[in-house]
DNA sequence: GAGTGGTCTAGACCACTCA
DNA sequence: GAGTGGTCTAGACCACTCA
């Protein structure tokens, strides 16, 4: 049994509740038990648990154990809304760096928010956002790739994707469901963004519609949190609680 | 120098934070200083300022310190947009508990919300949300004590603020302005909602103007990050850039 | 009583920054 | 070289849960 830093205790943790060995509602092995099996004191199993926890993967039980997290309720608002983040508006500057571009095949989930069949290509988008230097967003973006051939011609550090595919491929995003939740940075975010492990972000992931309602793009976006807040103003008379 | 906890460390440096004792940007005492001027050793010290690093309210740089966090920049958005999170709808039971209601005396950042002088009475009223047993979210809501007096004679677990301020004080909200920011849970926050300290919470705050633009209400709610995700629906045609 | 997580100790060595 | 945070050890005792 060879040694392992707390980050890679998270990685094996973390992969085998990604990949179903770990059900939602499971018991994970005791931290003792852990450190005993990897040869690493209790402290450093603990210091990657707490990442699990605080990462909304996992929750602790005193006396019990350590368990899968169970997935989240959603809740759906009642009335179109729209909502719109600019910070160009306010004289920042900002740039786009293109992290990735290819093309891939759609696994169950995107299939399933795109509407398209499992292994279908996609073109798959993953770029990071600057603003004055720092970075402020982490995005990801996927549509299919029959859409918009050789879309990797054009400029996607300085063009929007949602302009080119207007403007070059003639398709019309008509609306777009958006889901906000509060989320914390694992490894990779945190490294990208320049935040703490575990630092707050927003997650913003949105599934775009043509006209016709068929779905044209799935997105998610990481805002840093610090650097972030999200504005909206809601006339009365289309609330009915509070 | 008598001892403490982790909680109380986060508690005192928090405080002096807060007060101003350490200005952004500041230096905090390293770990070492703190570990003996308190008399605990450094890795309680570290479970202390790992909470504030992760709350956002320091960060630290390897081989220079720790250092108290600069305030957030503030993103606004360009046009009117609705927004409402509505769990009533998908069939939870829900209830709400009365933590608190009295009235204070508005302070600088209260007086500045509301349009209103330092020293102003308000009423304060603080809520928990329950769903399915749950809880859900934490509210604090603040308004000029002057727009309804006697309000506490009225059931606020049973009917909304804003459903009051209409019918019994007739007063008319006109819009909101809400920010969206994630946020991570301190100790006060973790006990209330059942979530360990440090998890994601979505933080909404608040403030409601009548059709005269007077200011009526500040809130402000706190989300448990794992139990709900908020939603909107944007039309493309008042989005001008991905 | 046995097992779990929660907190804490008193060190150690590392990587990094600055003078 | 001196000081900082980052990681880790090999324990300890506590509070809690369940049988």
């Amino acid at each position: 049994m060879e040694k392992h830093t707390y980050l890679q205790i998270i990685e094996a943790l973390s992969e085998q509740i990604e990949n179903g060995h770990y059900q939602p509602g499971d018991r994970l092995p005791s931290e003792r038990e852990l450190s005993q099996q990897l040869g690493v004191s209790r402290m450093t199993v603990r210091q990657a648990m707490n990442s699990l926890v605080t990462r909304g993967m996992a929750y602790r039980q005193q006396g019990l154990g350590t368990f899968v997290a169970k997935p989240k309720v959603e809740h759906h608002v009642d009335l179109l809304t729209s909502f719109q983040v600019s910070m160009e508006r306010i004289g920042l500057k900002h740039s786009t760096k293109l992290l990735s571009i290819e093309q891939i095949r759609a696994n169950k989930k995107l299939a399933g928010k795109l509407g398209v069949n499992i292994g279908q290509l996609l073109c798959y988008i993953h770029r990071l956002r600057m603003h004055n230097g720092d970075p402020i967003s982490l995005e990801y973006s996927y549509f299919p790739a029959s859409l918009c051939p050789h879309i990797e011609q054009f400029d996607l550090e300085h063009r929007s994707i949602y302009e080119i595919l207007e403007n070059e491929y003639e398709i019309q995003i008509d609306v777009a469901d958006q889901f906000f939740e509060p989320v914390v940075a694992n490894e990779y975010e945190s490294e990208m963004l320049s935040v703490p492990i575990n630092a707050p972000l927003m997650l913003v992931s949105r599934v775009s519609y043509d006209v016709d309602g068929n779905a044209i793009e799935f997105g998610k976006d990481l805002y840093r949190g610090d650097k972030t807040r999200f504005v909206s103003r809601s006339p009365r008379h289309e609330r009915n609680e509070r």
